[in-house]
DNA sequence: TCTGGGGTCCTCAAACTC
DNA sequence: TCTGGAGTTTGAGGACCC
């Protein structure tokens, strides 16, 4: 969840009468909002008794990182996407929890209602934040720093969870400035203004710039955003190529043409584990393969589409990540299919090192109802694509783990991270 | 220190098509 | 029929986001 604050948004040098929620809001018809600390604000809403202390929500396994940490335990100096190891020798006193998505994603859409009531232009960006153009609710709620705080009070009202909210004229403005307004805060940043917010702000701060290429900026003497904007474009398309120069150096102008778009489709889904301990046996391989296949099949129908490009991922135990893919005549939701083409993708590689991750993705999605689908010459009328379809009505009357197929059953409870099927 | 899992988008090269 | 070039598709890899 989210790259720290000091890479963000650097220092915030917070002044209420300029980018405070006072601040002159015309035009700036875009909210981002953000939970706080959303995991963990949703945990302390059943475990009041936290409250104040330092909490991590994170990957119990040997492998796990931090998903979210309670301001106490920032602290600390822990952050999102750390190791929890290292974040238990930061915070030793932190109370470290196991993630319970169900309980987020309830949440989330809890919220996202909230918004939904304000206006429909909502796109979610993940469980704990979202855009709204608020710029049609104006004459029936208020100005947009008054929709924004109506958002705020709401949101900790019914959801007992602070949120924090940027107001601007562009997404991009309007995502720093919540990030500036955090955490329980609301901040504004005047369509007149946008560049004053801006150029101070470091590189990192860019939409789109991670470590590598705030690493190539900076070899170039950039280190804010106002450098970036003062750089001709050649230079830029030089060092970062072609789309990402001029994209970051419309951003650094403080153009953004994106508009909030309360429909994204799906472009790909899929499914990968990391093992607790690096994995060299084909037969672990292969079972583990064909439930990553089965989960992405199933997501796959209940979302209502189909693929046509079947990939695996690989990481070795030295980190080494690679991808290999293959195009299918026609689009699948099927377990067997998506397996099939995994385990042909994975023995085609031909290796025998030691596995750290495995997983298994299908892209090219269509609606599953487009009619592309096209049954085989040889495949039956009713197939494996029915059987399946019955499989999910029998998991979701009955379920997880009712029906599965031979191969994974064992008798031992399955523990995927542990190599699936050890008998 | 030792790096999750869900994704998107971009680049580049090779293969393919016209 | 062969060939070169342009455009498109596919596959791999990497950076980045939350």
């Amino acid at each position: 969840m989210g790259r720290s604050q000091e890479l963000r948004g650097g220092p915030p040098p917070k002044d209420p009468e300029v980018f405070g929620p006072n601040a002159d809001d015309t035009g700036c018809g875009i909210l981002h909002v953000d939970m706080d600390a959303f995991f963990v604000s949703v945990e302390l809403r059943r475990r009041p008794e936290l409250r104040g202390r330092p909490v991590i929500v994170g990957g119990a396994g040997p492998r796990g990182v931090v998903s979210s940490a309670s301001y106490e335990a920032r602290r600390y100096g822990v952050r999102s996407a750390m190791p929890m190891s290292k974040a238990r020798r930061l915070c030793p006193k932190a109370i470290c929890l196991p993630p319970d998505f169900a309980a987020y994603t309830e949440a989330s859409h809890a919220v996202m209602e909230i918004f939904r009531e304000v206006t429909p232009l909502v796109e979610p960006l993940s469980l704990d934040e979202a855009f709204l153009d608020v710029t049609g609710a104006q004459r029936r709620l208020g100005r947009p720093a008054a929709i924004a705080a109506l958002i705020r009070s709401r949101v900790a009202a019914e959801q007992q969870i602070t949120c924090s909210v940027g107001v601007a004229s562009t997404m991009f403005v309007a995502k720093l400035a919540s990030t500036r307004a955090k955490p329980d805060g609301m901040a504004v940043v005047p369509a007149d203004r946008v560049l004053e917010f801006l150029h101070p702000l470091p590189v990192a701060a860019l939409w789109g710039v991670g470590e590598r290429s705030a690493e190539v900026l900076g070899r170039l003497g950039l280190r804010t955003i106002g450098d970036v904007a003062r750089t001709p474009v050649a230079t830029l398309r030089a060092a970062l190529g072609k789309a990402a120069a001029e994209h970051l150096h419309d951003l650094a102008w403080g153009r953004d043409p994106r508009q909030v778009n309360p429909d994204p489709v799906d472009k790909s889904i899929g499914t990968e584990v990391t093992f607790d301990t690096d994995v060299a046996d084909h037969e672990v391989i292969r079972r583990t393969l064909l439930q990553l296949a089965g989960t992405t099949a199933t997501r796959l129908r209940r979302a209502g589409m189909m693929g046509r490009t079947v990939g695996i991922k690989v990481r070795f135990a030295d980190f080494r990540t690679i991808s290999r893919s293959r195009t299918l005549m026609s689009s699948t939701d099927v377990t067997r299919e998506i397996f099939r083409t995994a385990w042909e993708l994975f023995t085609a590689l031909g290796t025998r090192e030691r596995i750290r991750l495995l997983g298994v993705r299908v892209e090219g999605l269509l609606p599953a109802d487009a009619g592309v689908w096209q049954p085989h010459l040889w495949e039956p009328r009713y197939g494996w694509r029915e059987a399946e379809r019955a499989v999910d009505a029998a998991l979701e009357r009955f379920g997880a783990g009712v029906i599965r197929p031979a191969s994974l059953i064992t008798r031992r409870s399955p523990d995927k991270k542990r190599g699936v099927g050890h008998t």
